[in-house]
DNA sequence: GTCCCGTGAG
DNA sequence: CTCACCGGAC
């Protein structure tokens, strides 16, 4: 996701941002999920791990991460097997509208990058099935480099803490986009991902979030505008 | 905006 | 049975 110039000040002058993450990582520290994946910098690994994270559920990666990555531990390895070794370990996944898409990833990455893989975000994002999330998420969690990263989870979150609305098309907007970059911790922006993507599974939930438990319950725009009965769940 | 394979949870 | 899943292509 591409970096842009916004004036942080003016987006996020009522809120104190040094206090949401101060808060965030104090609540982590207690409720980290590991994933084998999780502090992998081998950009390989990364882009495997969110390539099978696309559109489904971490338990299920989490189940045959491991033995991909026993039996391709780094790109050659995958580079030189053929399609029939490959899918029937991501069976399981439900890849039959993916397994083209990963194929073509894994030709283009043998003929134009010689099995490297481009850490620049108009690279990644060319090459089939990586679009603006895994191609920014690469990058962040190989370089921790502080880029805007928006999933479903963390527009859920930045949406009800800052109040905007949210819609199908948030996680391309450009709205969500310039709050995220702005209430992005920089020192840390791997680490910051992990903190957001865990408070969003485990507390900040679609359905029945454990407002309870949430450190931002007093100023959470939709914590608040629920409690009060003017709206729905957001 | 809308569809998308399998799986597990409810 | 329905629904969502650390999104991307069309």
């Amino acid at each position: 996701m591409k970096k842009t110039s916004v004036n942080c000040k003016a987006l996020l002058d009522e809120f104190n941002v040094k206090y949401f993450h101060e808060k965030l990582f104090s609540w982590w520290k207690d409720h980290k999920r590991v994933y084998p994946w999780r502090f992998e910098k081998d950009p390989y690994k990364v882009l495997i791990a969110e390539t099978f994270l696309h559109r489904t559920n971490s338990s299920q990666v989490e189940k045959i991460y491991k033995d991909f990555i026993k039996k391709f531990p780094e790109i050659k390895s995958l580079l030189k097997a053929k399609k029939e070794e490959i899918l029937p370990l991501l069976q399981s996944l439900g890849w039959r509208w993916r397994q083209e898409l990963f194929n073509k990833m894994i030709l283009i990455l043998r003929e134009k990058y010689g099995g490297n893989i481009p850490l620049n975000y108009k690279e990644l994002k060319s090459l089939p099935g990586i679009g603006d999330y895994i191609a920014a998420a690469v990058i962040i969690f190989t370089l921790n480099t502080p880029l805007p990263l928006l999933d479903s989870n963390i527009v859920r979150v930045t949406g009800r803490l800052f109040c905007l609305k949210i819609t199908d098309s948030s996680r391309r907007s450009r709205l969500f986009r310039d709050y995220i970059y702005c209430f992005l911790y920089k020192n840390d922006p791997r680490v910051f991902y992990y903190v957001l993507i865990d408070f969003a599974a485990l507390v900040c939930k679609p359905k029945n979030p454990d407002c309870n438990k949430c450190p931002f319950e007093n100023i959470c725009c939709f914590y608040n505008r629920h409690r009060e009965g003017s709206h729905g769940i957001n």
